[in-house]
DNA sequence: TATGAATGAGTGTTCATTCAT
DNA sequence: TATGAATGAACACTCATTCAT
């Protein structure tokens, strides 16, 4: 089904070869293709993704991607652990646990926004690999263990809020993790729908800031024993 | 792009026709074809989705399709209007004028809970249209009224709660409604991804009734002046 | 690999569509494509065989050979069991049960010369499956059961001759079929290089007499007991 | 067409090239592409042959293909040359204007059998041609004079034959051969569809010796004046 | 001499849509 | 109103061939 073009969804990050030389470079190909790859699939999902267009998105010949990749299928399976290794690596960066308690889940929570925000092609890759029913992600390796690292750190962060007196006792990181996730994935993945039948302001800058702040706040009522203080 | 097939996305909702007699009836066989777009473009999205499929879900044939709705686009923009014209009937259904403020926000945040649950077809067919970028919402006519109705009266259960001095004051209810949204619609919508990558458990009846309780605390403790009394 | 076109294997069993009326007729549609199939099978292989010259061929839409045969595997397994079911239809025709075994022996004979000449697709057919190792047929269903019944009514015969005790005893009905076939397979399977190389008048009308003549001489002296009388 | 893949007929003739030095050695690699380019022409037949596997098969870049063979054309024009060198090179060391005539045919009867046998490559290759209406042959340089000293051979071993007074008069060369080379070509060519058409047993060596002695007989039978004696 | 990157014309297959009845 | 046949433009993927190094 034909789409409109939204030149925002088509980021640009791929160099335009330069014409007189094509440089035979296999590792700078390989990258443009993933990096055109995760926008096609991103905007259009896995149905609607056409590897011409990832061909010409990449500014090589189609017959690369298959060269590179083996079929549509693993390239899509590509960009979705792509997709993972980059949100947790956001998330790593953060150096959670070197902060204190409540400064790690305010950090974390911010770091969620900005990166929902800046990226909604992650998003879009989200819903696409739930409408497959999580086909490919079932099947692939080392996803556990990846996204397990996050969740033994938020633990990590309860423990000493505990400890400290500050948090409530017996809080689950995975669910403290939906909760803020949730908060910014949903007005996020659905800017469009959401800025038609409620209000167009939803996703704009002031708007992300003025949501964090109720985000924050209701997190913390809910987390700390004595939010007051 | 293959995908598995899920029986339980599959409804056989559609009464098959009783071969002796078509009973040429022009009405059913309208509304045949919407229930059965309906599930195919939930499942699919609008690029998956396949008119073939459409017919034969509707026991019709695939002329009758484009005789009653256009081409599929058109189609596909009748079933978004029903999606919401149905999550909408179901609010109102709940009466939360006659409700006291504090249960009718419970209220209407179990609603919404069961109702994702329950209604998996409308979260995807909400990614689906913002995988468009809102091309076709943005151009129905009537959506923005059909919504403001639960905005309107969202407004007016925090005012009731204002004046009751129980509600916090100022709070948006646009912004309370993506909360309660967001606490249950990131986990349904990516129970696929989330039971792999996190937890297996995410999605079932008890985790839903689990997290039912805390979105309440959560919502509570940020809405009500003071809680615990 | 670049095939110059030989009129002579192109034959046009498909009556030309009236331009006006496609005459939408599923049975003939189905029967055309089958014979345009039957002549690009063998004329290039399974291999080099091309979907689009079988539409073109059949003069119809090439989703048609889809909607009816599936895929080109499946048409061309169509193929080949046609190919069987009309040599065996032939040899039945010919009631070899009916006549006097000496009689019999060389009826087959000749009506397998001439249906190796006249229908050259039909070795090509052999030479395909074979060089696919039999993958087709193997999995055929019936196709022992067809061939069976030629073994049988040879068996029938060579037990008739020995009753009446001017055939040599013991004779194998496969082993005389093959020597009969093979009598003829070789050169008319391999007219074009043989012309080339041993002598040009390999396959035409009168070297086909003669070499009929040659045959019946060889397996009869070797077949009956008293050949001279 | 996709094939099941039999390692009988994917012979590792080639030795590997030491990785450590490749030894840039022109004529080896022309002949380890040329064994290669046999093997896959003759499994695959001249459009299923794949430029990507005879370099694979042949452990060189596909470049060097072009580069000594000119194109995928040339190459199987290279090829087939080569076949008819081989097997009559094997036919030039029997020896057989030095046998008596009797013997003579027994013997190249004998080598014929096992040559098909062994050979199979050379009667796919022969196949291939003929489906291409003998397209390349035609057209090749010296073949008819490296194949009319078979017939030759064998009209001076007639000669001899009927000088003697032991071999009918007249009997023409070519037409020998056909009928020699008939008698095992047919059941070897085809064994894959024969064996499920008709007899699992046809190509094993026993049915070879068996075939053998039939046939041997049949031709004897027809050529001597008195067999018997 | 040799390699691996790159290309463009195919090649099997699918799908939204229309037509004749 | 309803059906099944038919179409043409895509679409995923392959392959012979060339190019830069």
């Amino acid at each position: 089904m034909a789409r409109e073009i939204d030149p925002r969804y088509t980021p640009r990050t791929i160099q335009p070869r330069t014409s007189k030389d094509p440089r035979r470079d296999a590792e700078r190909t390989k990258k443009d293709i993933l990096a055109a790859a995760m926008a096609e699939f991103s905007e259009y999902g896995d149905t609607g993704a056409r590897i011409d267009r990832i061909a010409e998105r990449a500014g090589v010949n189609k017959a690369m991607i298959y060269s590179y990749f083996g079929n549509k299928e693993e390239l899509y399976a590509v960009v979705l652990r792509e997709a993972y290794l980059q949100i947790r690596e956001g998330e790593n960066k953060l150096d959670l646990e070197k902060l204190d308690p409540k400064t790690a889940v305010v950090e974390l929570l911010r770091f969620t926004a900005h990166h929902f925000r800046d990226n909604p092609w992650f998003l879009r890759l989200l819903n696409t690999e739930n409408q497959r029913h999580g086909q490919t992600i079932r099947n692939m390796e080392g996803v556990t263990k990846l996204n397990s690292h996050l969740v033994e750190l938020l633990r990590e962060i309860l423990r000493r809020g505990e400890e400290q007196g500050i948090f409530r006792k017996g809080e689950d990181p995975v669910d403290l993790y939906l909760s803020i996730a949730g908060l910014f994935y949903f007005p996020l993945a659905n800017t469009y729908t959401l800025s038609v039948v409620f209000d167009p302001e939803i996703g704009t800058e002031e708007w992300l800031e003025k949501r964090i702040g109720q985000a924050e706040e209701m997190i913390l009522k809910y987390l700390l024993i004595e939010p007051d203080k």
